[in-house]
DNA sequence: TCTATCAATCTTGCATACCAGATTGGTGCA
DNA sequence: TGCACCAATCTGGTATGCAAGATTGATAGA
């Protein structure tokens, strides 16, 4: 069996290493088969998660990871750069431990982009977010901003290239090396710059609060040299 | 019948309203009763509070409004500080519908303290922050700020005076008079120091992480002029 | 051939029943 | 009198069952 906060968390996590697309379907009977439990279990997990922002409830017609407008997209952005660069402009000193530990995250960042596994490249780009809230001695912040990254993530979908998570990870490098040399208006600084990179790379026709984006977006005519001379199918 | 969605709400709200204090106890079967539903539709209310923590469950024992620790009273008062000086520095310019909207929740602030309604007093004294972050244009941010206000108000559950909520109605009224001038500088350094207000304003040794700290407070001796002298009781 | 209607099926909504842990009050023994 | 043990009861934990809305595919009529 499995709990109900093991589930939410699977599908966070799921979430965050871009394995659960927005507009995935979430049937509860599924999932309830998937983790050897009961639909109540799978209900409270879903109950949780929609709190979260990260799924919604079509009534009767079943549960989706959520599906965000570019509005709901802008203030998702908005809230990370309110929060975290507040934090670091507020923070007047962090500690050795917490030094060693952000350390520590970039290195494993490093490794997972070196290794090529998209989706752990994925979840450690976005926890590297949360580990920091987290070392900045805001428990309750770092929960939101799980929440808000987990959305970002839904927006961009546009699975990041290779060379874009090494920037990225080079930046969160850079982020904690200027909290190291207590460089904290800095660091505040290349927050912004690195939560404004993301926000930039959206696509703007992508998702929206179009219910057809995902199909139109999978029905999308094929250009030419992709054309049916290059396919095995017909 | 009562939704979820009613009965989580009117939960928030009664804490907003001072009407719930920190460990008071949320029976599931009591909820039923009061709402006339049945116990499903209180644990869903509840499982959405828990998420946004302002319920918690002890297994097999109880629901209870949550009894923060000192650190957790620290870090709700900075999240709301990041927060709403975040918002507040990032604006450019705020709408004269959204102006209108604050002036008159403002004036209602006004006739709440006038009028000596203490629940009603507390939760627009708290809703205001809410409807600032609305007005400035992020919902999302929004519903953090009710969450994080709720924990701020379960912290200094020693009720406010009447006249310190004439303070806080005036403190909001500063900001808002400040957001019309454009002067966002100032708002900001006006929201710091009414946040702060309310920190400083704190009894240090209440509730905390005792979980006998309802009855210690309960039972605490009587100052001798209140004594049995003076009580009809005896 | 196209369309409108209907039935079968799938999926969540909600209530209830039963289980198990926690608490509390009582009882008997030292 | 005080303590330890036990049973009754209360409370949440979990599963299941049935109801009802939504969707889809089939069928019959135009």
């Amino acid at each position: 069996m499995t709990t109900a906060a093991e589930i939410s968390e699977r599908i966070t996590e799921s979430v965050m290493a871009q394995k659960l697309a927005p507009g995935a379907r979430l049937g509860e009977q599924q999932l309830a088969l998937l983790f050897n439990c009961s639909r109540t279990m799978v209900r409270e997990a879903l109950i949780r998660l929609a709190a979260r922002g990260i799924v919604t409830v079509s009534s009767r017609r079943g549960w989706y990871v959520v599906e965000l407008s570019v509005n709901d997209a802008r203030e998702a952005f908005e809230a990370r750069e309110v929060i975290e660069m507040g934090l670091i402009r507020r923070t007047q000193e962090v500690s050795k431990a917490a030094l060693k530990r952000l350390k520590n995250h970039v290195a494993r960042q490093k490794a997972a982009v070196a290794g090529g596994d998209v989706g752990l490249r994925s979840f450690l780009l976005a926890d590297f977010h949360v580990c920091l809230a987290e070392c900045l001695g805001n428990n309750l912040l770092a929960e939101a901003v799980r929440d808000m990254t987990a959305r970002t993530i839904l927006i961009a979908m546009l699975s990041q290239s290779a060379q874009e998570a090494e920037q990225s990870c080079n930046e969160h490098a850079e982020i904690v090396k200027a909290l190291e040399n207590r460089d904290f208006a800095l660091a505040e600084k290349l927050m912004q710059v690195h939560i404004g990179c993301s926000q930039s790379r959206l696509n703007p026709e992508s998702s929206a609060s179009d219910p057809l984006s995902e199909l139109r977006n999978a029905l999308s005519p094929i250009p030419p040299q992709f054309d049916r001379a290059d396919s095995k199918i017909g």
